[in-house]
DNA sequence: TATGAATGAGGTTTCATTCAT
DNA sequence: CATGAATGAAACCTCATTCAT
């Protein structure tokens, strides 16, 4: 049979480069958080994260199936990292007050330290968490803030400095929203309100007000 | 498809309306503002917008220049509602603290109660406040709530219930943070954590969670 | 309000065409037509069919909405301009056999004049008649043949020149099959079994034992 | 270069399976054959038929050159199995009229039963034949066919019962027109005429009526 | 031989915006 | 003022094919 010598409608120089799945998922997955980050979905290129890229446009397909796809294995892995983080942190041997005080601190610095993370949780915010949705890691990470909370609590009750009747839950969304706001917020607050809230001191100040205002609500009173 | 019956509406029915401009804008920004907060300045098409509107897409451009102009305009009407809204509270006749407490449950309700609102503020920041930049209306909005707050502390403070030292933008900042945080963090919290966040139940228990929280910071201790 | 001065992200040149909606329409189609015609649904292209348009490829996506409106519309044109063409063939004063073979003769030429309808028909099939179901026109366009050839069967069967018992719509399957093959399996056929079915010759041959046939069948034996 | 190190995913399990080169060959038409067959060339997708074959797309292209040279080798396989199937049957000891009876019959039930080789020879003919022209086996295949029809003729006409004048040639396209038709034209027939066409009630009258419509075409007249 | 990774070309579609009437 | 027609740029995505190991 001629097979073999039909005539080939497709053929081009090809250059290839040193396979290694793991390494361009990565490298992907890096370029496009920061894409997605600093433009929204709707606002981020295909384009240009490929063109950031060390691989095409094409593997960006191959790997991630659609923008979509590739916007959910942003938000899996971002999530991924900081439920990481924040099984690293390590309370044993402080006492209640200081092992939420740590844990508010925490959280405030690294949320201030990783805008690009926030970022992404706004903007899957506004799209009504519909990616996060789609996405079975995400919603069976399990959260070891809240038990860390619940611990904190429970022992702070039990030795008598904290109230009864505070719910892990609550409290975990009261210490996001106030850590979040600072970042999320920046950019409309600072300009409406003529405030610097990026500075060191700034966020410094700020931080303790966050710690004093949690520490406050939860502390028993004589 | 109705490919075949767009011969016809080449005859144009002639629809004498009552020319009235600022209907017409208004009816532009009406729509406008739900497009961009449901969509995202750059999820929003100036398609939709001009199809709901009672005008054609001409008009958009007559009126906004851009899509751009179109945002901010939408901005800003925002803004200079709540602003007036703000101004509409009256505090006068409450003793601090239940000033305070009137001012942080109208603020955590009108919050919960304006979705579009938030997202508008939301995607704002996503934009970093570009837009918000370009607008010299809203810059110029100066804040009441500030004023009401820095009373609210003063008078506080003189009569012995309040600490010193309570900046009012802070104080607002964390107002801001707690109310924000259940409309615009919502998709992915309550299904990250499992938690309802909008029936009225949840809401009034954390509006009260709210209130409290900033009530203890601020209070002088005996 | 400095909406004018707003510089302007998109700025080029813009070359206008006379607005022609209905001449721009009937070009796409036509183009279209001979696209799909030639290359299927899959393998047609949009971007050629736009090259040869006298407008950009826009605006097909304008009228037609994507590429399987396109062709659903071609479809719709292509069957509405068959029934028109049979509503034209005049059968009064011809007797049931002369009315017959005439009709015949007709579906004949007009089949193996026309090609491209005969392909996209065919192309219609292998995509099971997807698009034809999309289309509301097309099914409501009423097919004057079978009632023709109602008329030709109950006039040849009353004066006893047809048998009883034919069925016009068995009897139109049979005609549309023989013409049809012709054009339809030409190139397998032919190929196969080293036959011209393309000459003048050839069709007037098969035309015969076209009509021979069926006529054949209809009619009454002594 | 340690671009180039592996990591452990990239230790490859190794599944021994059995080498069979025929066998793999098979499996590759089979799955092809239907991929063509619902998609035709142009829809048909080299990733679906590697995905359900039981072998990668490596091999696909390794057996078969290309797209176009597995399509070819699908073509080849449908007919030389029709033919073959074709030459067992036996018409020995049927009087013509009968022996001519049995064979419509059976094109018209292979045809039915064997829809995916009609889409076949459609969609071969919508590429004009080009694949068919480019295989040298295929046009190789003598038609036994035509041989009985001739045969069939043959003794008819001896004997008195067939006309004279009736090429074998020109009956098998009547034959494979009328049985092609019901099958091929489907989709579109059935819809516009609102006629079952696949009930086994609808496949028997059509049957009889084809037949018959031969049979009378031959047959000559006392 | 077998497999997943990689590729470039080109496919369809969308968008904000502006023109002609 | 008002409306439908028109536009170009660029967006997302797909495909047959080939390479590296």
């Amino acid at each position: 049979m001629d097979i073999w010598r039909r005539r080939k409608a497709h053929r081009r120089r090809v250059v290839v480069r040193p396979q290694d799945p793991e390494g361009t998922r990565r490298d992907i997955l890096k370029i496009a958080t920061e894409e997605f980050a600093e433009n929204g979905f709707n606002g981020a290129r295909v384009d240009r994260i490929a063109a950031r890229t060390h691989t095409s446009k094409r593997m960006l397909y191959y790997y991630f199936g659609d923008k979509e796809g590739l916007f959910i294995a942003v938000l899996e892995q971002a999530y991924a990292r900081i439920r990481k983080i924040e099984a690293e942190l390590d309370l044993t041997g402080l006492d209640p007050k200081a092992a939420l005080r740590t844990m508010i601190g925490f959280t405030f610095d690294f949320q201030s330290a990783n805008e690009p993370f926030i970022r992404l949780v706004i903007i899957e915010n506004i799209h009504r968490g519909e990616h996060l949705a789609r996405s079975t890691t995400i919603q069976q990470l399990n959260w070891p803030v809240i038990e860390s909370l619940r611990d904190i609590c429970d022992r702070g009750r039990r030795i008598g400095v904290f109230r009864d009747g505070i719910d892990p839950i609550d409290l975990h969304m009261t210490i996001s929203a106030l850590c979040f706001f600072n970042v999320a917020n920046r950019a409309t607050f600072s300009r409406l309100f003529k405030r610097d809230m990026t500075s060191a001191e700034a966020l410094a100040r700020r931080r303790d007000i966050v710690i004093e205002t949690i520490l406050r609500y939860v502390t028993k009173r004589r």
